[in-house]
DNA sequence: AGACATCTGATGTCAGATGAGTGTCTCTAG
DNA sequence: CTAGAGACACTCATCTGACATCAGATGTCT
């Protein structure tokens, strides 16, 4: 065998980057068992030697396998095969979610498809706990509307509340980028129909509390109807938000 | 002792390491359609100096974004957003964990949610070309099964027939990689159950002609419990899969 | 005009040094 | 003998600078 290539080697596997040929090391592994989830990874110095590539090398392939949700990575510890996937699994339908942009219509449908759903799911699995803490945000948004200060933040604090009584992760990641994309409109319909946005938020409060699923729903569509008329009525395509970036 | 007036200039990030930092300056920067999809990021050398940082992050950060299916790296021209995502393969950890007989839970309550909105929307908003679409997907899932061959790929056309009568960009972007990562698991749900299988989509097709909302989301549900019971009830366990120890 | 050489700028790979967490082992003080 | 402090031996994180390889544009020779 040989004992110690000084030269690059030039083999690597026909077609295909150095890096590509680490992932597949680590697949074949993973698909022979011969990685099990919750195994830790060789050291990335001794996969450096073992596969005789450089570090560089193995330090991309073990971030790309991370992005992948295939391995978690801790500092001062080591590198091991994941036991659950992780919420990187839903960065694609993220990052995709925000690069189609879209129409506000084609968002507005998003919302109105998903935030039922996710509202459901988050009251039926919401706890003690979980009802507090959007009882607070819900009080925080009518004394910041009464005040008349700005209050985008506070009215996505609430749905954000709710959102993170689903538990799930997947779901909680997908709905923040939903609102974040959806911010600015809530900012201008806000500042048009403060009162309106009020009573839909309390109502729909109301309607997580008493446990039917179909009045939850009815309520979630209902606050749509208000600041939809606001949305359209300004055309929320001309982003006013360049204050920003050195 | 700083002799060199390099200064690091290492604010950290809130949370987080260096190549998280940048992978967040790409989000921004997609965020607010400083890039779009087809567009070309600045070189790798380019960045380096833009947001000071070294070239090993730069690099990993691209291989991260890169695994995630974001950007397209094309050696000797550039690094450009992909126009058409489109996860080109299943990590490995996902096909790792269906083998193992279970299914990330997160997952199949996002697809539970999802799916039954989807199709209603789509059911909504189909014209007659779509009806006959989805009609030929359908009759081409079926004439498959009955030959015995792969069918996983017409499977998730029949979905992704419906998928597109949403006609929402952003649903039907989202849709395509939820069915990506499901992908495996339908391959052997239709190996051990075809007829059932066969029986839910010709349901779920019935449900979404008749324009009842509440049935077709019936037809949804119950076609995930036959889905869910081939999976738990005996996992694939007697494939060609030795143990080998290397 | 067409084939070939060169230039340029991009990504790919390498080697080595330094920094910074984390767990362990040992040595010491009580 | 035990508990705590410190040294140590790992780990991953980052930076630096060099060279290799590739693809397109440009120039040059036949």
């Amino acid at each position: 065998m040989a004992r110690k290539p000084v030269r690059p080697l030039r083999v690597v596997v026909g077609r295909g980057s150095i890096v590509s040929s680490v992932i597949d090391r680590v697949r074949e592994a993973l698909l022979r068992r011969d990685l099990k989830p919750g195994d830790y990874l060789p050291s990335e110095t001794e996969l450096t030697k073992t596969l005789g590539v450089s570090k560089s090398s193995v330090r991309e392939a073990v971030k790309m396998l991370q992005a992948m949700g295939v391995v978690e990575v801790r500092r001062g510890q080591g590198t091991r095969v994941r036991e659950q996937p992780g919420v990187d699994y839903i960065s694609p339908m993220v990052f995709h979610l925000i690069m189609e942009g879209g129409y506000p219509s084609d968002l507005v449908d998003l919302r109105l498809m998903f935030e039922p759903a996710f509202s459901a799911m988050a009251m039926r699995r919401a706890t003690e706990e979980d009802r507090a803490r959007i009882r607070t945000a819900l009080e925080s948004l009518e004394s910041s509307v009464r005040a008349g200060t700005q209050v985008a933040e506070e009215d996505i604090a609430f749905h954000l509340a709710i959102l993170q009584a689903t538990k799930n992760p997947l779901v909680i990641r997908i709905g923040e980028t939903l609102f974040q994309l959806f911010k600015p409109s809530i900012a201008i319909s806000m500042r048009h129909i403060p009162e309106r946005a009020i009573l839909d938020h309390r109502r729909l409060f109301e309607a997580f509390l008493s446990g039917d699923e179909a009045r939850l729903r009815e309520a979630v569509v209902q606050s749509y109807e208000g600041w939809k008329v606001s949305l359209f009525a300004k055309p929320a395509r001309g982003n006013a938000d360049p204050p920003e970036r050195a």
